[in-house]
DNA sequence: GCGTCCAATACTGAG
DNA sequence: TATTGGACGC
């Protein structure tokens, strides 16, 4: 938003009431948004006074209500666009209700201004305070990645080994604090003693450094806000004037920073609501506060509750599988979802042998989802999600995928401005605005590499440190000093020269401009801007990757006497690189700087690209919060995985607990089918780990579940591996071992012994099939086996079920003996 | 100062 | 297993 905008919004706020309600008069418009709620949704959007409390269930129209909640304000006059402030989590929500206010509003009135993030519209309000805090309105944002190159610089200086003592870690404390709005000096003396009993005192000198800087991270957007607001209360009482209406949805993932910048800017007029669902709370590892969401009556009295508890999404059998996991849960609020909807297919469950069989089950069934066979409606790529709970579990899908050609987008992988290259370039980019950056511009002095290297760095800082000034001016100094040597003496002045011009094309030439009345009263007497610059910021931006020698630095010649050749890239993934720089080109565009470019890169750019081809989705559950999908896949649930070791074992039950909201997230993004999995055995580090099924397997209620079968086995009696190999109609023994192993699992005996005890039909023969456990884990030594991975090999000692194998093409190895075949039963199997 | 090799480490998770 | 960072050699 321009600064006009702003001005705008303030001068808003300050109407007086009689004009308002002039507007109130013309804008009497149709309320169209309020057909279609029901009861309680609309009770939630005409509750327009005092604070609100909408606990809705997952898929009870909760959007719905919010966006119709803003466009009756709107509408009834109640307050002008810019009074409302409507505060989301993630970009992604922030986006869908622009859109859906837009759609319901029309044309008619513009969206709402301070529609977005917490971060974002903290930054908005901290550019225009920054110097209550003691920074500039242009600092800059630093991401994890900054921030921990920072720490580890503090720590190094402390004399701290960073081996035993990571700057990871300083980082996730310094936040957690953050989170928990504690500044320095209000660090409690139980968390200082914290990190080798330093932590206090690093936080403090890292907000020194970051003051320094005139930088600040996503934690200090709020933690500064906050700050701000409790020392300056005309600085509050402006923005309570202003913000007349508050909007949060996914309010039960609060941090108390977040908490208490709500309360304070709430406080005076109280026309607060707040959204949230207590089931849906997965964010407490970042500091979220379920406690948020419980105290809401106690934090403002005579709040209004309104409880939306009927869905609208899923099928009675998807709705029923979620309410059982989660009513394992205790102390919650208590909400009853229901659904008219009858009938649907039950939720499907499945178990594989490894990670790579449940990712090409997956693989077959989406094709098949697609193309409807068997006798179903098909289903669309962009109607289907899997729905993971860890990041790396990706991997096998991609792989899979890959391989079958299925179409894929990862939503929320590594995010765009992440990436090495654009880091990078934007480096470059921050520099030219501000030349004192000195964070950007250790990142890029030596990139592409130009003889100024560790050494020359040093001597650059010592100068600057010494004088007291930036790096660049340091360097000046350093060059003037004479103090460099070799390349470094030359290339040194170059690059700084070329930031210097490039800061000058930034900007216009500096020129006097008007005084207006009302500056001259407050004694401004003069005034200078810049005018436009002579190239804009697009071929800015080309002209500095390109004269930096960064593009190029990721190819060189084919020919190096032949001009006209053309470059061949270094590495494989030099084109890809090529191709996001063109892309971070392409998106300045939008902007009229590389200023305002920068703040949206670092707060707001992800990488979910709106594309037109039909794609199945691969997200986490975590960043799949707030979507559904006519088709939910959920692998992986197994113990240790989901939920996940690391959660319980930081936080036992109550992570437990979390971890279980998060299985009731996933299962409730399914609209009609719900297919969850689990793998006996998976990869972990490269190193094979086998499992038990999650113990939300077990939590599921039998009568919303059906238990499917793992393909290849259907009708066949087979008693051998190789009698199964025929039956498979494979020569491939890996798989025909694999298959076998099924049976041996501990998954798969579960799921027979739930089947058996309800008296459902059994795979058949799948008795028969079963390898005999002895036969499968008793070796001895000096035996031949097989190795699915590693191939023949020869045992060397036996420890229990470990077993230590000379492998032939793969040396010497710890296997676990589920993992062996006898190199006699599998045969002469060519391969 | 730069490149290469080896060892340690990582895989919860968002802005 | 993939990546990364530090030690080491040129």
């Amino acid at each position: 938003m321009s600064k006009f905008d702003e001005e705008d919004a303030f001068e808003a706020a300050s109407l007086p009431l009689s004009q308002r309600a002039m507007g109130a008069a013309m804008g009497a418009r149709a309320t169209p948004y309020l057909d279609g709620l029901n009861p309680a949704q609309r009770e939630a959007v005409e509750t327009l006074d005092g604070p609100v409390l909408m606990l809705a269930g997952a898929g009870t129209g909760k959007t719905k209500a919010l966006t119709a909640r803003i466009a009756h304000l709107l509408t009834t006059g109640r307050a002008r666009p810019n009074e409302v402030l409507a505060v989301t989590f993630t970009n992604k929500a922030a986006r869908e209700m622009k859109n859906r206010v837009g759609a319901l509003l029309g044309e008619a009135v513009e969206g709402v201004p301070w529609l977005g993030t917490f971060h974002s519209i903290c930054v908005k309000q901290l550019r225009r305070h920054a110097e209550l805090v003691g920074l500039k309105s242009n600092f800059t944002i630093l991401d994890t990645d900054d921030q921990i190159r920072l720490l580890k610089q503090l720590i190094v200086a402390e004399g701290i080994d960073d081996k035993r003592w990571p700057a990871r870690m300083l980082a996730g404390l310094i936040d957690s604090w953050k989170n928990r709005a504690w500044t320095p000096d209000a660090l409690p003396a139980s968390e200082a003693g914290a990190y080798d009993n330093k932590g206090g005192k690093l936080y403090a000198q890292y907000q020194d450094r970051l003051r320094t800087l005139n930088a600040c991270d996503f934690g200090d957007l709020l933690l500064h806000m906050v700050t701000i607001f409790q020392k300056h209360p005309d600085v509050l009482e402006q923005y309570q004037r202003w913000f007349r209406y508050i909007l949060v949805d996914e309010y039960q993932d609060t941090n108390v920073a977040q908490y208490m910048w709500l309360r304070l800017l709430a406080a005076a007029h109280r026309n607060i609501c707040c959204v949230g669902d207590d089931d849906q709370s997965i964010y407490g590892w970042r500091g979220a506060e379920v406690g948020n969401i419980l105290r809401f009556e106690k934090d403002f009295e005579g709040a209004k509750i309104v409880k939306l508890e009927q869905n609208y999404r899923s099928t009675e059998h998807i709705l029923g599988a979620a309410s059982g996991v989660i009513a394992g849960n205790k102390g919650r609020l208590g909400k009853t979802l229901f659904t008219e909807a009858k009938g649907g297919e039950k939720v499907r469950l499945i178990g594989h042998w490894d990670g790579e069989e449940e990712a090409r089950w997956i693989g077959d069934e989406i094709e098949s989802l697609q193309s409807g066979t068997r006798g179903l409606t098909p289903i669309g790529l962009n109607d289907m999600a899997i729905l993971v709970r860890a990041s790396h579990q990706m991997r096998s899908f991609e792989d899979r995928f890959l391989t079958i050609g299925l179409p894929y987008r990862v939503i929320g992988g590594p995010r765009f401005y992440e990436r090495l290259e654009i880091r990078d370039a934007m480096a470059y980019f921050r520099l030219a605005v501000s030349l004192d950056d000195d964070l950007a511009f250790e990142r890029i002095v030596n990139t592409p590499k130009r003889g100024l290297a560790d050494k020359s760095v040093q001597i650059i800082r010592a100068a600057a440190n010494g004088n007291g000034v930036s790096l660049i001016e340091g360097a000046k100094i350093a060059i003037e000093a004479n103090a460099l040597k070799g390349k470094a003496k030359s290339e040194l002045p170059k690059l700084i020269a070329s930031l210097e011009r490039w800061h000058g094309l930034t900007r216009g030439p500096l020129r006097q401009v008007f005084v207006s009345e009302a500056e001259a009263a407050n004694d401004v007497v003069e005034r200078f801007e810049y005018g436009e610059p002579d190239v804009n910021h697009i071929q800015l931006a080309e002209m500095i990757l390109d004269e930096s020698g960064y593009t190029a630095s990721y190819f060189k010649p084919e020919d190096p006497n032949d001009p006209d050749a053309a470059p061949i890239p270094i590495t494989p993934e030099a084109p890809g690189r090529l191709d996001n720089l063109k892309e971070l080109v392409k998106a300045l565009e939008q902007f009229e700087n590389l200023q305002g470019f920068l703040e949206h890169i670092a707060l707001v750019m992800d990488n979910d690209s709106e594309d037109a081809t039909e794609k199945v989705s691969i997200m986490t559950l975590h960043a799949a919060k707030g979507l559904e999908f006519p088709a939910v896949f959920l692998p992986g649930w197994e113990d240790g995985l989901f939920p996940s070791q690391r959660s319980m074992d930081e936080s036992g039950l109550k992570g437990l607990e979390e971890e279980r909201r998060l299985a009731y997230v996933g299962i409730t993004r399914a609209e009609e089918l719900c297919t969850i999995s689990f793998a006996g055995n998976r990869r972990v580090y490269g190193q094979w780990q086998s499992a038990l099924p999650s113990r939300f397997v077990d939590e599921l209620p039998e009568r919303h579940v059906e238990i499917l079968t793992p393909p290849g086995l259907y009708g066949h009696q087979a008693s051998t591996v190789g009698d199964m190999m025929d039956a498979l109609g494979g020569s491939d023994l890996h798989e025909a071992a694999a298959k076998a192993n099924v049976y041996n699992s501990p998954g798969w005996r579960r799921l027979q012994e739930r089947q058996s005890s309800r008296g459902m039909s059994q795979p058949r023969e799948s008795k028969n099939m079963v390898i005999d456990a002895q036969a499968v884990s008793s070796f001895t030594v000096g035996e031949r086996v097989f190795h699915q991975k590693f191939g023949y090999g020869e045992i060397m000692a036996v420890e229990g079920d470990k077993l230590d194998v000379s492998f032939d093409k793969a040396g010497d190895k710890k296997v676990v003996g589920k993992f062996l075949v006898s190199a006699d039963s599998a045969g002469d199997v060519p391969f």
